[in-house]
DNA sequence: CGCTCGTGTATCTGGCAGATATATGCTCAA
DNA sequence: TTGAGCATATATCTGCCAGATACACGAGCG
């Protein structure tokens, strides 16, 4: 078989947010799963057109332009099926610096250390980021806080680590090749 | 544009320990970068004739059945400019475990829960893979032992963390909704 | 009036994963 | 000894998905 398609998930719970047009829904993926998840255009219009086939979405009804998206029953119902299926161990996704690293003794000396060092520079600006974004979500008056609330610390963990990784990786290398 | 090719970088660098059919080198990623890296055959064969088009690997000229690959001084040449240039910020990679907590309110009870300790015991497994990993790469004698080691130290640090967000998430679940 | 910018829809290309089909030679056990 | 499995090996197809691009329309602003 292929990959299982999991746009319809994430179109299916963001529609339970308020009816949305497709542009909208791509605006408030980004805003608030953006950090772990990601939709396209090109994925999301085809994927609502296919919802709509299949009873879990429908349009309010207003032909035109910006007719906004909702969820039916179904589509609520499908989302909850969903949710109670456990998520696909998720393979191990491709880290193009690692792989860098991995075959770091083919390349020209400094050049591992300068990618590191820019590596830091996100990694920093990314904690910054989830800081502010977990003060929000924390004061937040919404009965999917707590959920929300997991997703940023998620970030937060992450970033955590990588910068404690970046560090070690960046003593190491001096250790191999002093500067 | 599209998404740049990386397949071809991951090929010549395993080329680099020497020369190998496409098969092996499917086994050889699996078993050394296997945990931030994968390949598939559908996009292996492909790349490896692209490849030999472009004069950067070559067929030692058996002809037959199990002609290895080799990387020619082209490819080493090549492999040696892509690990200059700048890995791409990764777009952030899709997690469907987070996905199901952001819309966790609509979960039946208990669901989610249940995700996150079958989400520990894979961290479990895979940090005792890890720690082998490091014990068989620490005691290695070759000249890209620091390398590799930085990539398990890479896995063991997102192992922990995860583990320890998982502990955090779990704890806020059950202030949400006591067992 | 023309410019930019946000909103909105649609489509194409190409990377890539996963499945499947097929073939060969080896080893081990019935 | 035969045959069942298994590792080795190559090839191809389907379908998910990202990113780019192209096109509209309207609002604000000079």
């Amino acid at each position: 078989m292929t990959r299982p398609a999991r746009t319809r998930y994430a179109v299916l719970g963001m529609l339970t947010h308020g009816p949305m047009t497709g542009y909208r829904l791509r605006e408030e993926i980004r805003g608030t799963v953006g950090h772990f998840w990601r939709e396209s255009f090109g994925q999301l219009y085809p994927t609502l057109s296919q919802l709509e086939q299949e009873g879990l979405v429908r349009r309010g009804g207003d032909a035109g332009r910006s007719d906004p998206w909702e969820i039916t029953a179904a589509g609520r119902q499908s989302l909850r099926v969903w949710l109670a299926t456990e998520a696909e161990s998720p393979s191990p996704e491709r880290n193009e610096l690692l792989l860098q690293i991995f075959f770091g003794r083919h390349a020209d000396p400094g050049v591992l250390r300068g990618h590191l060092a820019r590596h830091r520079e996100r990694l920093e600006e990314a904690r910054a980021h989830y800081a502010g974004l977990e003060g929000l979500v924390a004061a937040e008056d919404s009965p999917d806080r707590t959920y929300w609330l997991i997703t940023v610390r998620h970030g937060l963990a992450l970033v955590g680590a990588g910068l404690r990784w970046n560090a070690d990786a960046t003593a190491l290398l001096d250790e191999e090749d002093p500067v």
